[in-house]
DNA sequence: AAACATCGCAACCGCTCCAAC
DNA sequence: CGTTGGAGCGGTTGCGATGTT
């Protein structure tokens, strides 16, 4: 049985507010503050529920809001926010000084789509339309195939490259789909990385590799199966999610280079994480494998060097850990 | 000038989360 | 531990304003 809407309860004003109305809100807001919003109409003189003053008050009548049309500058910031937050519009809303959530999604709804649309640009994805169809034929191949190949020396390689935040991933391979892939692009420690294993990622097709230190905890929701898909999936095309992504406060992956001189990878990171976030799967735990020998962890996620990964660890057991207790 | 279409914004609705009981 | 109710969120709707035919 679904709850009734408050203003069915009893006779309550629907609509849009009189200039009365506003006022009675106003001054007792001003007077007494807002304690119960369930109680506000009622102590106000308002034949209103507490929700309709609620929303009232913070879209409109409230001191602080801005109002008027955005900037240049707070366009920006909204479609970058959008990008990574999706539609969170109260967290979007909450880097935005005097703009509501629902100012905000009206003008996504209105005109950042369509702006967006125009210059070529998914607005959901962020990514070029054309792109776009390229990664769903993309991603429709790699479901069939469903098979990612780890060489598990690999794990190794990441111990030590983790700032003090929250570990979730330590390592992630994505096997790269860019045909333009070139070793020689990466820095030199990556490089040497690369030649000491050489070999292995022959064999093992373009393994492309970074650690991903930290997710950061999403405000509200947990950080499940269709939240990391689609919040992280186009995090890392913004030139700037560096900056973005070190703020603790906002959702983000923070990632570390193999080094300290990280700009060397941007190019790859930037192009590979494209690909690497179509698989919000693949990921291993940084406590299990830092506590797991090679053998315990071909158990655990099955030979990772030349087993079927998705098959010993599927998606569901995954996301499960993605999930922020 | 009138009819119709489109747009933008304010407000509503239904849902989830969470604290209190 | 289950229930209840308030708060908050995102999607959707309704309506006045504006544009187009």
């Amino acid at each position: 049985m679904g709850r009734h809407s408050c203003s069915v309860k009893q006779k309550l004003r629907k609509g849009l507010w009189s200039p009365e109305e506003d006022e009675k809100l106003c001054n007792y807001i001003t007077n007494f503050g807002i304690g119960s919003w369930s109680s506000v109409p009622k102590l106000a003189g308002l034949q209103r529920c507490g929700k309709s003053c609620r929303l009232r008050w913070i879209n409109y009548l409230r001191p602080d809001l801005k109002r008027g049309m955005f900037s240049q500058d707070e366009e920006d910031k909204i479609i970058s926010l959008h990008q990574v937050l999706g539609n969170r519009w109260a967290q979007i809303a909450a880097q935005l000084p005097g703009r509501t959530d629902n100012e905000i999604k009206n003008f996504w709804n209105s005109s950042l789509k369509k702006k967006l649309m125009k210059q070529g640009i998914d607005p959901n994805t962020h990514k070029p339309l054309k792109e776009n169809q390229a990664i769903k034929d993309e991603e429709n191949c790699t479901n069939k195939t469903s098979m990612l190949q780890i060489p598990s020396h690999l794990n190794e390689m990441a111990n030590g490259q983790f700032t003090e935040s929250k570990q979730v991933f330590d390592l992630l391979f994505v096997p790269d789909f860019q045909a333009n892939s070139n070793p020689s692009e990466y820095n030199s420690e990556v490089l040497a990385q690369y030649h000491d294993h050489q070999s292995e990622f022959e064999n093992n097709q373009n393994y492309v590799f970074c650690s991903v230190s930290s997710v950061t905890k999403l405000e509200h929701g947990q950080m499940t199966e269709t939240d990391f898909g689609s919040s992280s999936t186009s995090r890392m095309s913004s030139s700037n999610s560096s900056n973005m992504c070190s703020n603790q406060n906002t959702a983000g992956i923070q990632i570390n280079g193999m080094s300290e001189n990280s700009e060397a990878l941007s190019w790859d990171i930037e192009n590979k994480m494209e690909s690497l976030f179509q698989y919000p799967y693949i990921g291993i735990k940084n406590e299990e494998l830092k506590s797991s020998p090679s053998q315990e962890r071909d158990q655990l996620y099955g030979n990772t060097t030349s087993g079927d990964f998705m098959s010993n660890y599927p998606l569901s057991s995954l996301t499960e850990e993605f999930k922020w207790g």
